[in-house]
DNA sequence: CGAATTAAGTTCTATTTTGGAACTATAATG
DNA sequence: CATTATAGTTCCAAAATAGAACTTAATTCG
């Protein structure tokens, strides 16, 4: 099986792996984020090949993660900037960002980190809960699955038939 | 360049995608985030050739991401195990899921979502300031450079020299 | 106990994807 | 008008992946 073939399957991040989920992509974007437009910014910044990095800029755009737009009124010349979706991808860079600096770094002074404009302080993001506000973890969160999935699973009569879904459904619990 | 060598950059997104940054790293952590434990469960579930299975657990072990324990007590059948650094990764899996349930899904019902058990709600997973508790996202948090790095900004000439770095600096104002 | 099955890889080849470099065509600059 | 910038495309060699078969040892089950 392709890893593009997970795109395919019920689960939300198997979706987003296969829209931003390889390396390139991911450095792309934290690019866009950081303020880079054009072709030959990403290019000579990432140090891609050309032919890698329009496969790339042609797929986000088509995704709508990136829009292609002229890079100045009345230009051809061409800049590829974030769209809403495409911004909304900050927390993945921010999540990977702080991962690495608790983890990456052992007692080296970090190169980057985060500042938060409102607060004025520097910040670790932190993922919290939508609804209460505390935070969440692993110890804390759970995956819990829609009808359509917890259908798949009751239609297998051995358990591991399910696993075609991709990902084990043991300890998942079914949402109410 | 080869985009391993990114690791190598200053930059905490670019040493994080060094790790876990590819399409199958990241479904072999969702897998062992969900509860997988043993080398044919993430075959059987993902589908990879079990020559890129190995060589993916290896090095997720090599960075001490995973840990290889005997499956059970006194066996020598294997179980890769998530260590702290690696359940830290959940708060990136967590974000893209979100992402991908906020994007990716139309009006279609969501196969997976998120659940906080402390409060016992659906939850949509949020990025939020340690020091504060405000929201972050990518209009109100802004990257800061360290030192070291403002050092290599300043002794170049033409601002495009920094591009080495790997990203642009243009935008990143310096830590205090 | 012994045969069949499971588990955890390794090895092999064909296909796909990158990396590196050069090339093209148009647009902007001095 | 000549030079340089921009945004790609094209070509080839090298690396990585997909698919399948093979190995070796450990469990399970009758």
């Amino acid at each position: 099986m392709k890893v593009s073939d997970h795109a395919e399957k019920p689960c939300p991040v198997a979706k987003a792996t296969g829209q931003v989920g390889d390396t390139w992509t991911l450095l792309i974007l934290r690019n866009a984020l950081l303020g880079a437009r054009q072709f030959d910014d990403f290019q000579r910044q990432l140090g891609l090949t050309r032919h890698v990095l329009a496969q790339r800029l042609r797929s986000l755009v088509e995704m709508d993660i990136l829009k292609r737009v002229p890079a100045r009124p009345g230009s051809t010349r061409m800049a590829y900037q974030l769209t809403s979706k495409g911004r909304d991808l900050q927390p993945v860079i921010l999540a990977l960002a702080n991962w690495s600096n608790k983890w990456l770094f052992d007692d080296q002074p970090l190169p980057l980190s985060y500042h938060h404009k409102d607060c004025a302080q520097a910040t670790q993001p932190t993922m919290c809960c939508s609804e209460c506000g505390g935070k969440l973890h692993a110890g804390n969160t759970a995956m819990t699955m829609g009808p359509q999935v917890a259908n798949i699973v009751d239609q297998c009569e051995h358990p591991q038939d399910a696993e075609n879904l991709g990902y084990p459904v043991a300890f998942i619990a079914r949402a109410k």
